[in-house]
DNA sequence: TATGAATGAGGCTTCATTCAT
DNA sequence: GATGAATGAAGCCTCATTCAT
């Protein structure tokens, strides 16, 4: 039935505008600085429609956060198969190959990233449910075994330094939202924007220094 | 006047402890879920005694921010003399100098710097006082260009490549900020700490990165 | 038409859905607490096809007390009748009467009389519009002056003690409503139903009082 | 310190105020339809200090129905008391005892009736927390053992037939209540009051009932 | 007729801040 | 200075009712 198909696509529509609203509230004021009635202006939709869709201020968060590691993965998932076809060929190709990957989700999801880094750092675990906060986690470790596995690959196919890889993708996270997290700062106080350049620096001289690394590396955890 | 020392140096110890029960519930439950009843109850004082030595709850928040940006620059003035006494003959030295740096600072003011963290994180300017918002831009700025003032001066004595100090300074901050992120993001999902490693092993890499960087890097900005 | 017919039908069988399912639930939940949506689902129809039968809330509330009194009333002109036909010989009958109609109207409507009390406890007269409100006084009020009758006639018939008719109806109604209200409240407690043993102890005492009472009576109120 | 005891005394009158304001607002519209603000403006204090004393709209609720309950216990232990000191020699005495206890706490708590009433009526056991509701249930339950003593007691005497004492004390409190709904009912609606009369007289029919009693009267249950 | 998505008024509750003592 | 009771603005969420399809 068309019919259906069309409402079908139309309540989907409805949760994307809902999602994209709350996703820019979020991003500008913070998960508890939010409200609902904001989100809820800017998707042009009367507050009691939001919770049509979403159970409440959590449940619209979690499905904000879920949707960017989600769409995060897919470029993991992308990856791995890349690195198996052989398209990177030593440690620089990787690791630019993992800027590359953080920067085109950065760009595409700004706001996600930083809400992901809100999350992180706002203890709002102490909020969320149960159900939620187990949700998130387990998206979030999914991604860290992706990159993990791409790191042991790697390594096995000899274009990797054997360095420990849970500290490999720990580091190589790290200096990308570190970086974000000065840049956007900066772009805040200072009104310029250095991120690219910054990142892209940081991860040549990260990739020169894993290369100088040949020597070292433990492997157990 | 012995009484009138005796006040001051009470009226400082009410201060301090108002701000160190704050730090503490700011840093477990972030700006906006920490109460002012919370904090009142933990520094066993009053509500009302708070805002006698604080307008509101913002001003605490900045007075603590301050503080932690006011402790880092002790350590940057140190660290600035020390390479004024050639301490650092390469830049191995200063990149991990750097990281000793703010590993203290880290070790001594772990809530501070999450505390900062949330705040660069949580668009709390949007929140604070025009005044409060400058105070911190301020203070935050004089402490990078200490660090800027550091990088400059050990490339002119030859024991750091000459690289944009600007970009570097941003790098190693953020590759630090990051790895404290990732860090403490994982400690509350795995209750499993490798921060230190971490921390230890992505400076080393980064310096060595640094180090093949001899070649490179445009001055100006 | 065999098809207005079958619309009409359909349209009471609609009808009688909705007040059971809404009989139930306002049973279940009292008034406030019950909610359309869930009156609907036990329906099986939306919660709009309610609203095209019953006004709104009030009404289709009101339609199910009213419905209560309506059997009740045909229960009451029954009894009317075999009373004049001589079916009770003394009083102990009149008053068993009375158990036996109020008792077998409650094993039938166990909801209705619940929603009926509930109605008198609630103030609900104060949501209601003044029509509804009348429309249930003026039912209400016919079945009292119906068991009135009856009495009066008891009395003539010289099967019944020369009592004030208002307040036998009354002390009646009153004992077998209180009995009601203990033996419910002492379900949901203690789970367990003495409700039929205490009405048939307490109805017996009763009649036996009411007997003893052949002396007294004022007539006049 | 007669500043704290002033503080206490206040405090107390604070509580009492927002109870006797809570009482009337609950008592005229129900639980569900008393709103805090109402509450708040009867007792002329703002709604948050409504939460300075009562954790939540259930908490008040139940305070002023534990509160009934613990005026009744008093008159009921002063019952038995009286009745150990040989003040009632038959059957009629007792129960008459019964309804003079009950008016006297119904006239000088018509409210504190109602809500506890409502509170049977409406499943607002479905509301409470289950430690408010088990609250209630044990302090209503120890009323009713007392009451259940008294008759046990009484028929040790000698003064009062040997009935089933579960079932004499639902009654004679079935009796009460039905005839306060009913009467409060009729009030309403016909805004004359017939219902101390028809208490008199239908306690009086009872007791008399009773007295024929004398031979049946299983003990156990 | 039937549907159910959308609305928005209204209720409960929290908490930063004030102020009388 | 110190207290903590009181305030009331603001936020989350529910649900009766409407209306386009």
């Amino acid at each position: 039935m068309g019919i259906k198909e069309r409402k079908l696509r139309e309540k989907n529509n409805r949760i994307q505008t809902i999602q994209d609203a709350a996703k820019s509230v979020f991003f500008k004021k913070g998960f508890q600085s939010a409200t609902m009635e904001e989100i809820a202006n800017l998707a042009e939709v009367s507050k009691g429609t939001i919770y049509l869709y979403f159970k409440n201020k959590d449940d619209l968060y979690t499905s904000i956060i879920l949707g960017g590691i989600e769409r995060l993965r897919r470029r993991l998932k992308k990856f791995e198969g890349d690195l198996a076809k052989g398209s990177f060929i030593n440690s620089e190709d990787v690791v630019m190959g993992f800027f590359q990957l953080n920067w085109e989700h950065y760009a595409e999801n700004p706001d996600s990233l930083r809400i992901y880094r809100t999350f992180q750092l706002n203890n709002l675990f102490l909020h969320l449910s149960k159900k939620n906060f187990e949700q998130i986690n387990a998206a979030g470790m999914g991604n860290l075994k992706i990159a993990r596995r791409i790191i042991i690959k790697a390594i096995e196919m000899g274009v990797f330094p054997p360095l420990n890889p849970y500290q490999v993708v720990d580091i190589i996270w790290a200096l990308f939202l570190g970086n974000v997290q000065i840049g956007e700062s900066k772009a805040w106080f200072t009104k310029k924007d250095h991120l690219a350049d910054n990142l892209k620096l940081s991860f040549s001289m990260m990739s020169k220094g894993i290369q100088a690394m040949e020597l070292q590396a433990p492997r157990s955890r």
